[in-house]
DNA sequence: CAGGTCATCTTGACGTTGACAAAATAATCT
DNA sequence: AGATTATTTTGTCAACGTCAAGATGACCTG
């Protein structure tokens, strides 16, 4: 009709599915996961409500494929971090931890949407392909430390993963609820990078290769 | 009207608060909080979809009261965790550490719900206080493994402190997300054990009293 | 015990949502 | 050019949260 498409440009056979999606980002990101809507979206890519029902079956399948975005997005994140870094395995999984709450941080409605698995389709296979190679970014470098010291079983590996994961995990979850600002003379990422360091300081002494 | 009160008794002036919370306790367990109206709430409780309206203001104060309970939950798991330990401070983090996964594995609905901020009103003094009294339970115990060594700073103190929590707290996020269970040999309790022994067992090695 | 008052609960309505069906529109293919 | 197909719109539905108004029962005063 007399609407005026500017720069995105068509829309009927140009790609409303990618449309969706940025309009999907930016809504999360305005308003939170609660207060997404479909309607909205389909509002803000300049569509009527029932469009979007042809590119993703549901919302649920909309915001699965937002999140996998968000999967990639934390994992480029965590790969940032870790190339800021010197190569010595500790460095390394200092950066991928730091990377992953930054992330968090930056994009705290798609961090949490990523992990609500009521809202997201988690069969879907591009999202488990992309969380999985997420965790990959984390679990690689804890498995490099590890490679150094024989006498340390795999076992000891997989355990230091979780715990490493868990940590950033729970530590972004907290910051962004607002539970660790008793420390209001850090900010965030001084806070995170004091505790992943403490962290792996301690776990680090007990590897042969410490430090 | 012909209704049959057989057990809950005078719902008009018997209390109805008491009666929805128990519904909504219920339901959120059943359906999480995604699928939370607070019309099958009522339903559940035999009122009117209108009644919850005189009790609580919103569908928000209501997940809050439930959330505040919830709160106090995860406090009296921690310290029946804790009593049943040795009273060595690293035995009572454990302890405390364990009651906490515990809890989220015990009610996991509501463990999301106590740290959805956009749900629940942060602001509810109920809540926040339960809130802060949870997470005493795992302030306590690190204060009282670091007083023990009058050279470490009370700073890292309140890191390590940060650190257990977020620990506990990602490993209870990332497990009820499924996201843990490459490690399919282990239970949740067994894995729980496991990486806290280990996080406390490297940060007890930084201490003079080392274990 | 009568009558009034108030808290409590029900009924009905409104605007909004996600999903579906059917009609309309534009691109592509032959 | 004409038909087929993909894409988008319009219209509808039940369900939701919230509000307003009315009904119901408890309590209190006299």
């Amino acid at each position: 009709m007399a609407r005026t498409r500017t720069a995105d440009k068509a829309y009927h056979h140009g790609d409303l599915r990618s449309a969706l999606l940025e309009a999907a980002d930016g809504l999360l990101e305005d308003r939170g996961v609660e207060a997404f809507t479909l309607r909205e979206c389909a509002r803000r890519a300049g569509v009527s409500h029932a469009a979007p029902a042809h590119h993703f079956k549901d919302v649920r399948s909309l915001l699965t494929a937002v999140a996998a975005g968000a999967f990639q997005r934390i994992t480029a994140s965590m790969r940032a971090c870790k190339a800021a870094a010197s190569p010595d395995p500790l460095a390394q999984l200092q950066g991928a931890g730091e990377g992953y709450i930054a992330f968090a941080l930056r994009e705290p409605q798609h961090f949490y949407l990523m992990f609500r698995c009521s809202v997201v389709d988690t069969e879907d296979p591009e999202l488990a392909a992309s969380g999985r190679e997420a965790f990959l970014e984390l679990e690689r470098p804890v498995a490099a430390l590890h490679r150094v010291d024989d006498a340390m079983a795999d076992d000891e590996g997989s355990i230091d993963a979780v715990l490493l994961w868990s940590l950033v995990h729970g530590f972004a979850h907290l910051y962004l609820d607002g539970r660790l600002s008793q420390r209001a003379d850090l900010d965030a990422a001084a806070l995170a990078e004091r505790v992943i360091q403490r962290t792996l300081a301690a776990l680090g002494a007990n590897l042969p290769a410490g430090r």
